[in-house]
DNA sequence: GCGGGTTATGTCCCTTGGGAAATATCGCTT
DNA sequence: AAGCGATATTTCCCAAGGGACATAACCCGC
């Protein structure tokens, strides 16, 4: 079955599937650089996506501290809980939306890729 | 309005936005030279983008010739027409149906972008 | 047969996005 | 006070993708 990748263009910025995961991995290990590992990024990258995502919306999505106990480490915030939970029910609806075409799009596709 | 960019992975292969506006604008010029001048790109990446998709899908979705009266040209094979409007299909349903969540992303936003 | 315009294909080069690594900073913990 | 672990930030470097360019093949009209 054919994957529905899905990326929505504000005006200058953008939200998609890899932002979006990172958002995920972000809440689950509580660290930007943990998140950043899990997906096979450098913590470069993963920062860099986080900055953007902040500077995007009108309250950042992540908080992330220095120092304490642990070193340190990032959560999401309410906006970014509220951010990810509907982008994830855009794709799904997305996903439920097109189930038919998409199916129709596999079947004219080359059988052994 | 935020823009909704929709690609669709196949296990070897996808389909996205650029790949279906090069397959209108072959359809509206017959020529895959005109239709990448059109679209800001090398005639290069155009032809290889065709090469792609007719690779991927079971019978090839844009037929070229050489020669002949004009030196030759492209148009789209019955394929070609079908899974282009598929595509659109694809998009314009996902659209509506997420309408509700785009617009709540959308007034998260940063005011002055 | 020659020229024109397009498809088809290869080569070279340059930009750029991202990785790697080094460094600074911070605040608990001990 | 020293150490630790994570965030924050910079610098350097490189590989890959795409553009520009060149060339060949092709076929109709003149």
């Amino acid at each position: 079955m054919p994957e529905l990748k899905l990326r929505i263009l504000f005006d200058d910025a953008m939200l998609g599937p890899g932002k979006a995961e990172l958002l995920t991995r972000i809440a689950e290990t509580g660290s930007i650089s943990a998140a950043g590992r899990a997906m096979g990024m450098s913590y470069k990258r993963a920062w860099s996506l986080v900055e953007e995502l902040n500077a995007s919306f009108a309250a950042p999505l992540v908080s992330s501290s220095r120092g304490g106990a642990g070193g340190g480490g990032a959560d999401l915030t309410d906006a970014g809980q509220t951010v990810l939970a509907l982008y994830r029910r855009v794709v799904e609806k997305a996903r439920v939306a097109a189930t038919a075409e998409i199916a129709a799009l596999e079947a004219m596709r080359k059988p052994t890729g």
